[in-house]
DNA sequence: TATGAATGAGGTTTCATTCAT
DNA sequence: GATGAATGAAACCTCATTCAT
């Protein structure tokens, strides 16, 4: 009995996490869940609630699977140079980003949220994303130099990330504009390397002019 | 009367666009649209037909608008040189984000449509964006030079484009995490500065290596 | 049109009022009213917004009703005498009870509320049941003296506002108990006679001992 | 075992007594009586069959510790006189109303279901509430006299029943109205006091006139 | 004896749309 | 050109009950 539990309270936060990351929170309905989960609709509130609390329960378990299975930092020593921890963050972003496990869900989600934020946005924002933002940000920091101003480190922060960012999800667009797949599109190290040389490049202009 | 007319239809319109904008397709009620008109909740169905052509005429609407006030080429003559023509294509879509007019409406609407595929998104991506991306992609592709690869004009392209939409759009989040709103982000200039010069810096390093 | 708006929404109010005194706010449901009503059930979110705001609508109307048809005062003169305008009060409230229009509905609300208070217990309390214990306390209060006090006006005037309450709503455990309906029960000036002067009786008594 | 099986059959009676008294039949949920028994969901219908037995229990339970803490005759000979029967009757109904034991149950149970008749109305009247209307109205007679109109002696017996029940369960609106706890209102032998010389002068009144 | 999973019915509410006027 | 009434579908949630263990 242990084990058919789980099966169903698993099987419905996969179904959520795919759900929610397709459509957002407020457009994904309880019913399209249970359905996926092949699960009766009440279910939801049995396990979680209501549908407030079961997306409580999406975001974190996308985001522990991403940090899990790509860790910002890719287990990387602390005195690792910061070239190297700029590249390994880049590759993780990406990684999370094209991976093929619930480790996905969380970059979806956060577009999602950055479309339109729901009310759990300020929670994920204190727990999930910022302290990765810190990394970044103590990364680039020492990658630009102590002496460029903090207005200067932020613009080259949102520069780099931008990039992870877009090149993973601006899928949906990109693709119905190439109509053919582009091929850069899938290759996972070829697309951080072009950022991480990109972003270095741009950073060390930046930091000129 | 015929004034009269135009003046609902027109509120409708504009009304809706800050409607979609701010929830995208799906969550966006036609009640909610017809409130902020000022609008009987028939109309909407009276002068679009439903709510799916309301928002092909309210893309198309945002769509016209950005153009119109912020030109992809920023009136530039043909021969311009490529920097500058990327220059006035960067401030071009980053006056558009930050517009207070009806043209500020197109990019958040790209931003649900990312996020939320809507049925429309096949057409805007043909009518709206294909020939901007091409004007993007031509002036990039003379940058980087003829020997370049495809491949690598189409990633430099998005990783200049990634910083424009994200600077603007990330707002949602950013807000979030930077408690204090930053200060870049408001300054339409240096943004377009940074952006311009991370981006060349970018593709000088990306040609190289 | 003017007409049949009124319908409509009246027919709901008129159900709604029958509904929630049969049995209760929490135990009364949408859909029974809108059967009752003959309306579609979206009618009550249509024209009254919730359940709470159309139970807000039907204890008002059921209270104005009450106190129009049946003014605790009974239309007497300020400087009727407090033996008369305890009678004529006492009059009032079976005259309430016992209606055959909508001013029964209020003491039913009331019984309900004894039994379940709904959320909008207080507002009921302030605005309807207030005003009209105080023109009780102030009648009893002459009747009894200025000497006496404030505690025993408090029980006598609870003392007979029960029986006019009891004598009225009792009905559903009374029938139940007496198996034919009891002559006294229906018959509403003898009804009157009774309370009057068993509460003056009791009062005298109360004065004294 | 015996021993824990009795236990939480027993607390889910006291739990289901509780709930009910306080939210009537329809209103009081399965779900809340096992929260508060600390006793799993199903174990209502396992003991009960289903929430209509377990009613049938509950005012039972409720009938029986009422009637065996607080008899009606107090324990008095049946040749005791009638005005100390009357006063020993008024004790014990309002005895029952402030117990902090099971035994206020039952008072709080009648109030429900003279708001909202249940089901077991009916059963309830016949086999707890008649005996003892019985024995009140013995007694009235006797106070009154054997030339006293039967409908006058049912028109006593509801005045001053009508005060024990008001007196106890009018609390949820008087303490609204008066927002200080009226002082009276929790004094139990004052409160006897006032109902017996308030009955005993009404009686007389009514006899006479 | 006791548990947690599961279910179907039914509750309130929202919404896009239609219709008569 | 504009309105308000009306509707059916579907959303979220609650609840009593059943079942396998």
């Amino acid at each position: 009995m242990d084990k058919k539990e789980k099966d169903t309270r698993q099987r419905l936060l996969e179904a959520a996490c795919a759900v929610f990351a397709e459509k957002g929170y407020a457009n994904a309905t309880v019913a399209e869940i249970c359905g996926r989960a092949g699960a009766n609709i009440a279910l939801v509130n049995y396990y979680f609630g209501d549908k407030e609390s079961l997306y409580d329960c999406v975001w974190r378990h996308a985001f522990k699977t991403a940090v899990t299975e790509f860790p910002i930092d890719g287990g990387l020593p602390d005195d690792a140079d910061p070239q190297t921890r700029l590249r390994t963050a880049i590759r993780a972003i990406l990684g999370r980003i094209f991976a093929q496990t619930d480790a996905a869900y969380f970059p979806r989600l956060m577009l999602q949220e950055m479309a339109s934020p729901s009310a759990a946005l300020t929670k994920i924002a204190d727990e999930a994303i910022a302290p990765q933002m810190e990394y970044m940000h103590k990364t680039i920091r020492e990658l630009i130099g102590e002496d460029a101003s903090e207005r200067l480190v932020f613009q080259c922060l949102t520069s780099t990330m931008s990039q992870c960012i877009m090149h993973g999800c601006g899928h949906s667009i990109a693709s119905r504009i190439y109509r053919e797949e582009n091929p850069a599109m899938n290759d996972l190290e070829s697309m951080t390397d072009h950022i991480f040389t990109f972003s270095l490049g741009g950073m060390e202009a930046a930091r000129k002019g």
